[in-house]
DNA sequence: TATTGTTATACTCTATAACTATA
DNA sequence: TATAGTTATAGAGTATAACAATA
């Protein structure tokens, strides 16, 4: 690999160690895990079945009902039927959770402020090129440890 | 927060939960944990003492113990006296333990392919604006999951 | 006294396999 | 039969506290 392509390597790499820690920081602020918190921002946009949790968590199944008990033990979450298939138990944010969900996304902003070093033309070449590098697998994912 | 910084956070998150699950992939198929691997990648420089791993890791040194003694159950890995103070204990790895610290770091070349798409001139760009984000803390780490 | 590494303990996350209720 | 969720189990990482050996 040359040597340009390994500073870069190492520059993501800097960034993800210090994105994980910090979303981990925030989550232990509000007494969560970083498991719990991944769940509970998935929640706050809206129930989901327990498996699809799994899905977006790449997870087994077995894993989420531990999560959402702890979530639920903290009356954050709540399992609900499915009126369509009576299998299904649907997780969902309480009032309290989503609260929760919200406080954690606004804590974690000095995880972005290393963006404003940057001028919005600076900023606007960074997405473009994270973009392509990314290759069109740019979703946003509300579970992923550094977005909110 | 403006929605330009907002769409580079979650390109961001994209790229740090790539990078988790590949880094832990490539572990995984060298029968390591992702903390293994860390630990092996850190040691594979040289001795260290239990207590330094700790803080390379950013976690207690009672969880080094198990780590390393893991690593030294699969022959990876052993423990060393330290000459100048008999209470600390040199972490080393083994010739078998550097052998698969290197065959790891090629495996996560395919981690690395994302910036193929890039050309040198926007990867140069990309390295630029990615230190100017992280401010002068953009030291090499090789425990970093991207890094290797 | 302070420091290094370890042990003991408890909790969480993880995968696997077996189980239940439902489809 | 197949699927959704749970339970049981085992292994690993984590923090805390207490401990022995050494400084």
């Amino acid at each position: 690999m040359d040597p340009l392509t390994a500073e870069v390597v190492d520059l993501i790499g800097t960034i993800v160690a210090r994105y994980y820690q910090e979303y981990d920081a925030a989550a232990a602020a509000h007494r969560l895990t970083g498991a719990q918190a991944r769940v509970l921002a998935l929640l706050s946009t809206g129930p989901m079945p327990m498996r699809q949790i799994a899905q977006r968590l790449k997870c087994e199944p077995s894993n989420v009902t531990g999560i959402v008990d702890r979530l639920e033990a903290q009356g954050l979450a709540e399992r609900r039927a499915d009126p369509a298939d009576r299998r299904v138990k649907l997780a969902a944010a309480t009032e309290h959770g989503r609260d929760t969900a919200a406080r954690l996304r606004s804590s974690l902003d000095f995880a972005r402020e290393p963006l404003a070093a940057l001028s919005v033309g600076e900023r606007t070449t960074l997405r473009d090129l994270l973009e392509r590098m990314l290759g069109g697998d740019a979703a946003q994912d509300p579970a992923s440890p550094a977005a909110g």
